[in-house]
DNA sequence: AACGACATGAAACAAACGTTCCAAACATAG
DNA sequence: CTATGTTTGGAACGTTTGTTTCATGTCGTT
């Protein structure tokens, strides 16, 4: 409960009782907010016209050791409010399982927060244009490899249920470059890969880049080898707890382009997924409910 | 014109002719500007895995005097994006990408929020049971299929990093009763669908149950007909705005799966996955970033 | 007028900062 | 192999940081 708002709020409430200069100080402080944040302390005191030693005070008027703890909150502030909160935190848990909680917590935490930056680091109009190449294409290729292929089979998987102009490269045991022999200007490549980024899908991309097909990256980085030759390029952020990169914000962006394009494709879509829905039910794809029986106690 | 975005663009432009070092600086700085705006050189660096040295550096390589200075434009930034927009970011939009930017807004969320939800409803203690079975069990069978096929698929490669007693079903062409016909009692399955389920999924998963193996399922609900027949159950939330559900909690969910049995590893998981790693290393798997080259003007 | 209580500013402090310099480690070319 | 030029990490530098300490100033009370 220590975040900006917790502070403003404090300052208000004892503000009456401040000395002058304490007071010129809290002012301050409530009025530049990201100056608090951003500039030293002597900074901060100098344009409050105040002295060093009262920004130190004020901060111990509210409470806090220092002026460096007062700080912290408007520093975290300014970060983004750490605007997804993320909810695993009510786990409890019973003995041998505190690691594990912990564990999760973290994994829940570090998720939420690749999702958020993943998107942040969005612009919608760098992704629409993506989403219009990919569109536009005559043909589109998804390489990814090695731990970035689930990423890649559902892209493949999930456009394939509205549109079948999609191929997966890099699943039928042949070299790539045979797979992506027959590329050329009007096709599309998504490219999925990300650090210590799988030698093949790289050479992928750079062939269809010099093929002249739009390449459309999924990578972690601006100056990853696959950014650079690429047309369009979507990072995604993957901190995670252990030894293995999340996938989570590189899928979410992958669901993204599915959902983008489906609604993209207007009627058709609906139609074709409609159909394709019912030629699955047909050959009884799914599991049928066994039929109502008395329930057990 | 001195701004975050003239020294991003920099950056990409010096990137390739920058030392090792200076690009792992280089790259953290893109990645987390804030961070480079809120915190000490010297703990930026050691966030970057990176002498401080380097943080100067790199400033020089961009032409700023010092670190002080490139620090600078990330600060100005920070203020600037507070002061006008709160929130609403980079996704603002122009024209005909408004409706992408409303959609991307809407997928971010509900990943978010599937996140949230998905280890909301988890008890570290079954957690921890579940993984404590895959830990023990003689071999691990692992069924996604369709849909799932990207989660199966990213466990199974992840575990194999680190143990060799996983077996991956429904890639090899064949009928599934075949595959897991030498199932037994020692035997742990993990098994993995979504709403209008696979038959075979639930089949397979019956059959092991039935053969005495544990059966640990990642579904999206606990009267799933996985669940039924499941000795440990992972409730994912797939909340979509698209005809499909989303993968992301069932993924984050493998992943803590992975990381749990990782650590619960202990030491000879480090040894293995270092192994691994260099094996990988040795058979040229990885990019090799190109040798440093002049910078374009 | 004299006192005590409090507010204020100056000066000094250690710690952390950004920076510089140098020597080892490394790669490259002859 | 040696010679040469980079790249890198370690140690030290002078500054600036937040903080503390102390002397001075100000005010209301008796």
């Amino acid at each position: 409960m220590n975040d900006l708002a917790a502070v403003t709020e404090r300052i208000e409430t004892v503000f009456p009782s401040l000395s002058p200069q304490l007071r010129q100080a809290a002012r301050y402080v409530l009025d530049r907010p990201d100056d608090v944040a951003l500039s030293s302390m002597r900074r901060v005191a100098a344009r409050a016209g105040v002295h060093p030693s009262t920004m130190v005070r004020l901060a111990q008027a509210l409470t806090f050791p220092g002026y460096t703890a007062l700080r912290e909150p408007f520093r975290q502030y300014l970060r983004g409010e750490r605007r997804y909160a993320a909810r695993a935190r009510d786990l409890v848990a019973r003995g041998a399982a505190v690691e594990t909680a912990a564990l999760l917590r973290e994994v829940a935490d570090l998720d939420v927060e690749n999702i958020g930056r993943t998107f942040e680091a969005l612009t919608a109009d760098g992704f629409a244009a993506a989403v219009e190449a990919l569109y536009a294409a005559r043909r589109v290729h998804v390489v990814g490899l090695r731990k970035c292929f689930p990423v890649a089979h559902y892209f493949h998987y999930a456009y394939r249920m509205f549109r079948d102009n999609a191929v997966l490269v890099g699943t039928r045991g042949g070299l790539l470059t045979d797979e992506l022999r027959t590329m050329s200007g009007g096709d599309a490549m998504l490219a999925i890969s990300f650090s210590r980024y799988t030698r093949d899908t790289v050479k992928a991309a750079k062939h269809a880049a010099a093929r002249g097909a739009v390449v459309i990256a999924i990578t972690d980085s601006r100056v990853s080898p696959l950014a650079t030759c690429a047309t369009h390029v979507l990072v995604a952020a993957k901190e995670s707890p252990s030894f293995f990169g999340s996938l989570v914000g590189a899928l979410s962006l992958a669901q993204a382009l599915i959902a983008s394009l489906a609604s993209r494709g207007g009627d058709d879509t609906v139609a074709t997924l409609g159909e394709t829905e019912r030629h699955l039910d047909e050959f009884g794809t799914y599991w049928e409910d066994a039929p109502i029986r008395e329930a057990q106690a």
